[in-house]
DNA sequence: CTTCTTTGTTGAACGTGTTCAATTAATGGG
DNA sequence: CCCATTAATTGAACACGTTCAACAAAGAAG
């Protein structure tokens, strides 16, 4: 099978100086969002820095907003990146959770700017950027496997019923955390911190509760329903993955 | 003071003629929304179709995004109006809130088509249709009212630190079930009434429960956080609200 | 009625995202 | 080396959202 080489906008693969040209426009066009942010940086601005021609641009993506997953998936591995040691170094759960939760804010400060737009095209159900469609399935997965490590390398024990649902439940949870870090307008974002630092003791508790037996039928309803849904919001069409000629 | 009339794009208040052009504009605009979605609305064809000038559009609605806020008024007094004989009739708190959010999905299904617009641009923390905006604080304090009444008016007693925050909570559970509702593409958006059963079931019995005194120091915690947070993503500057020349 | 101000309306123009037929490099087989 | 096929690249064109200077209609003041 071949290397996982980036997708063109034509769903071509490529190598060598294509490959390149991609990332300069990529390059630039986070630079620009970061320093006029997203609506005020021109697809035309971005093809100048870049030193190619507007066409071309969209000969690598598809649209404006395809350039933003270029951004997430960036985003995304430094979020990984970061929290691997944090994970090896620490066994309290409460910990262990905030430090991911903050490690996801830390290395997205600098877009904090054209947060706002992102998750704009982000909440559209239609839209491939959408958490919830297929084509950020893969990222999501690996989302909720961090969750799943963040939980296990503890020292709290997680009993079946819940622990196959608890990642996808502290995914949405973080999703949660980015929703209001978006709407954040402190100066550096300290309230989502804040924020993080409460809920993420309040989490915690619940999950040690979990397994009381005052809590057992809600905690049964509340996993059967999600179990249920969980996988109900499964995108429809995305049809225009692949444009055949 | 002045009748409480429709607000142009500049600010100024509206009797007769200019109200009645505003109003076929706005009913053109969401007819054609329903019939072709948002996207393949053209303004150009709004005017039209309203029998204006494109320009003239202009003159009652800021921008495109603007026309959505007329949808969002109009849809939000039909719910009002179903729950009123609703909440008039039942007192069992469960079935009170069933039917309080049934109410919203139906009166909102004809729009379901391009719902997925609708919240995009919501989303977006800069712009006044965010249900976090200033701008939509009035309609946000009706639907929290709308929450109270549910419980107030219902069989269960809740007591005082909880009775505050809990409208606010509910606000944000309808506002989950819209999310919910805007991904949902199963036939007839079954799937929500499903969720909608699912969850009120939960709901309802998590806040009988809330009184418990093992529950007591987990309830104490959230409800501080929520009365902290609550308010703290107030809306940034919303500077263009009037434009002084 | 005339004049001034406010309100309502127009059509042309601009900028931007996006598309596409055409053109030029790169690559590989004979 | 030449040619054919694919990969890259171009610039012009299109459609749409939005702006704006200008104009018309309607009231208000004298």
């Amino acid at each position: 099978m071949a290397p996982p080489e980036v997708a063109t906008a034509v769903g071509k693969s490529l190598t060598g100086k294509g490959a390149r040209t991609r990332a300069r426009i990529l390059e630039c066009a986070l630079e620009l969002f970061r320093e006029r942010g997203y609506d005020d940086t021109t697809m035309r601005t971005i093809a100048e820095r870049a030193g190619v021609s507007l066409g071309n641009a969209y000969y690598y993506f598809k649209s404006k907003e395809h350039l933003i997953q270029g951004y997430y998936a960036r985003s995304h591995e430094e979020h990984l990146a970061v929290c691997g040691p944090l994970l090896e170094a620490e066994v309290d759960l409460e910990a262990r959770l905030r430090g991911v939760l903050r490690a996801k804010i830390d290395t997205s400060a600098e877009y904090h700017r054209f947060a706002g737009v992102l998750f704009k095209t982000a909440a559209d159900p239609e839209s491939p950027l959408s958490p919830f469609s297929a084509e950020s399935l893969p990222t999501r997965r690996q989302v909720t496997a961090l969750m799943g490590e963040v939980v296990e390398g503890s020292d709290v024990k997680v009993t079946e019923p819940l622990a196959e649902e608890l990642p996808h439940l502290l995914w949405l949870y973080l999703m949660g955390i980015i929703l209001f870090w978006i709407h954040d307008r402190s100066p550096a974002t300290s309230q989502t911190y804040r924020l993080i630092e409460h809920t993420s003791s309040l989490v915690t508790r619940l999950i040690k509760m979990g397994r009381h037996p005052l809590l057992r039928p809600l905690t049964t309803s509340t996993l059967k329903l999600l179990r249920e849904f969980r996988d109900e919001v499964k995108s429809p069409a995305t049809d225009d993955a692949s444009t055949p000629p």
